[in-house]
DNA sequence: CGTTACCAAGCAAGCGCTTGGTTTGTAAAG
DNA sequence: CTTTACAAACCAAGCGCTTGCTTGGTAACG
């Protein structure tokens, strides 16, 4: 637990969400686009969150497509790291498996879970250039699992198409966000077990664990 | 084949999606809906696609929310039809099991896929008091789901909590709208297939198939 | 003394929706 | 077959409001 922490401090809080200004601006804008949706949100709404006017936000953001880009690109940095750190925490495939799901579990149900709502449901509020970019940051992190579930394919503890069962895990976990409460009797790291088992099957007779 | 077509034509299409001025208002909504979300649709914008005046489309529904309103309820009472057809005809519980998950993935793919994306990303823009009512009507649908998945974990075919399974289910399945290609390699029957295991683990030795 | 952060006021455009009147389809009455 | 009657469908115009964003100026800080 003390190393996980370790971890978790190395990556640090989400950059460019901090106490700055800006920071603070990105925070609040997070949160409401995903309570209210990027359209029904107002820049009225993010200054009064902040405590200035509304003018002011234009001293920080060019335009309000710019804040939504801006809290996109921090939350893909942020939890890439996140996902890299795990990747170099667990060499072996099967655990690696297992700390991509839990990695992924709690960028999206915990300290990040505002973001990356965001990310999935504002989606289209993006204009089609910055959805190229946001794409190509995406793709970062979408290697990192690939490569991953094509070790476990080479291994045989896997049958079918990485890249499905990819799209598979991305709905398992991302639909969470709508169901998972982190005060239930369902921890995380129980949930992200019954995951593994969803992906690589029952432990059989491989031996131990 | 035969059979599954008369089943499809008993269902019937879309209620209240037909020729009528009402159903074709719905019809270009749904896909307005999903191509560009609800907010940013305007009542211009689906009246251009019909071919009338914006202001005629009030005296069909008395304010834009009413429309994304028949919309989910339109494509929640046709869903449940189809899906409630697919128990009657497989009342063996494996059976049954994968002939839900692809009624679901057909739901969400296939014909009604325009009116299910506005269900999953568009449901915020409800009122809450909307909300409510679509949350029951789609307890329904979801018993239908939960009493399969209860009786399969009894025969111990499935080890972990139907709700939880189920949650995952929906998880998996409502994100192929964001990557499956009717066009591509893999079909929706081989896709339904991949994810009965993910639930029900590979067939070890029970026998045939 | 310049940079950063902000305020107060408001503009132009786009929005959902209303209003008063006109066309169109239909079917019984003559 | 024509006339009359009526409701459903629609048009043309625009109102009132909210929106993202601009402008010109001010306060604080190093």
């Amino acid at each position: 637990m003390a190393q996980a922490e370790k971890v978790e401090t190395a990556v640090g809080s989400v950059h460019g969400m901090d106490d700055s200004p800006r920071g603070k601006l990105l925070s609040a804008a997070a949160r409401l686009f995903r309570d209210k949706g990027f359209d029904r949100t107002t820049v009225r709404d993010i200054a009064r969150e902040v405590g200035i006017q509304s003018g002011s936000i234009f001293h920080h953001f060019p335009t309000k497509d710019d804040i939504l880009f801006a809290v996109m690109v921090e939350v893909i940095r942020f939890n890439t790291a996140r996902l890299q750190a795990a990747c170099d925490q667990y060499p072996e495939p099967l655990a690696r498996l297992e700390a991509l799901i839990r990695a992924e579990l709690k960028s999206i149900i915990g300290d990040t879970s505002e973001a990356m709502s965001v990310l999935v449901y504002e989606w289209r509020c993006l204009s089609p250039e910055r959805q190229q970019e946001v794409l190509a940051m995406r793709a970062v992190y979408e290697q990192l699992w690939i490569d991953c579930l094509e070790t476990l394919r080479q291994q045989g503890l896997l049958e079918d198409d990485p890249f499905v069962i990819r799209r598979l895990i991305t709905g398992m976990a991302s639909w969470t966000n709508t169901w998972f409460d982190e005060h239930g009797s369902l921890s995380l790291e129980a949930l992200a077990h019954i995951i593994v088992r969803r992906v690589i099957g029952e432990p059989r007779d491989t031996g131990g664990v």
